[in-house]
DNA sequence: GAGCCAACTTGTCAACGACAAGATATGGTG
DNA sequence: CACCATATCTTGTCGTTGACAAGTTGGCTC
């Protein structure tokens, strides 16, 4: 080998394409990248990405794995840390918006292999992270199951709803801010 | 006129093509859908759709206009009859689940104009019944505000989570049962 | 330096969205 | 009834895309 698997004409045309595909998807979204443009944004031929992802789905199937793995490498320190479920949630929000197109892929199993082992791992991965964060209460059995969905379910809503831009335009441009008070109604009430 | 509004050669190919959309949606998603499937669905030509609704996004608008105005029918009397925040939050899911076509393109603004008259009404109206449901308990100010965005979010949020299958399986087939519990978490506590 | 294989390119095809231009029916007007 | 304007739909076409097939390039090994 070279320096790194896959490195030898382009340089590392898989990563490239993958760079430009959330560059892409940032703009448009994820149902409107074409793999023809990826390769034009790379410099490559139009049936370069093909032969590193099969096909489209192939590449958002990727995509979606690595981006279950970052949610879970970004919320285990915050768990760690802080121990807090708000914190955790307040994470969560701010991964979706940061990592908008890993985020707009990963809940959208219609465009990527959603039993891809890789993708099933990841998956699993963020899910124990997200248990353990509710698990840091100390609370158990059914409760804590039905406060780790409602949990799950506010921060996601409240992911998805701002990044619709659905919800009201005087929140401010900070997520992290807007969403604080809102999982404080559910969470860590005083 | 001769019967109602657009039925001229075909019967009223405006209706039968959204209702093709639905079906097709509800099969594939609303990225996957094309407009000559459509047609064809109808038993038209490839361009036919064309002329009712302009391009693609044209579709997609009215479809999502006539989803916001489906969701505040649905959600209006459950609020005037149960008074409940509980219940409508329920309704909401509920919605998402029979009429996944639209809700999944109500809240994709990428794939519809998302500044269209028609849409633009149809949504305030029901985001004015949403706070209309929180109003019944009787809160005032920021508190209720919150609690409405709260609100909003956890029912968006697992009715989401509901239809990317990204749940766990053991929460039973029926949304409704699967989600009342969760929502309890946070309103009609004891 | 021969062979091998991964990494790409070139070429092609069916399907699609969008547009233009033509055909056809329908309802209103005189 | 004759005529016409218009809404409805068809036919034809263009550029773009995803997918596939076949060929080419270049580094590595033996």
């Amino acid at each position: 080998m070279s320096k790194k698997d896959g490195a030898y004409h382009h340089g590392d045309l898989r990563r490239a394409l993958l760079a430009a595909a959330v560059e892409a998807i940032g703009e448009s979204g994820p149902s409107a990248v074409s793999l023809r443009d990826l390769a034009r944004r790379a410099g490559v031929s139009h049936a370069a990405p093909a032969h590193h992802f099969g096909d489209k789905a192939g590449l958002l199937t990727v995509l979606a794995a690595e981006g279950f793995d970052r949610l879970a490498d970004t919320l285990r320190p915050v768990i760690a840390q802080t121990g807090s479920l708000l914190e955790t949630g307040v994470a969560y929000i701010r991964f979706a918006v940061d990592h908008r197109a890993h985020f707009e892929v990963m809940f959208r199993p219609e465009l990527y292999d959603h039993d891809n082992p890789a993708v099933v791992a990841a998956r699993q991965r963020a899910t124990d992270t997200l248990a353990a964060a509710v698990a840091t209460r100390g609370e158990a059995g059914a409760d804590a199951r039905m406060d780790g969905l409602a949990a799950w379910s506010i921060v996601h809503g409240f992911a998805t709803l701002w990044l619709g831009g659905a919800l009201p335009a005087d929140l401010g441009p900070d997520p992290e801010a807007a969403g604080r008070p809102v999982l404080r109604r559910l969470v860590d009430r005083p």
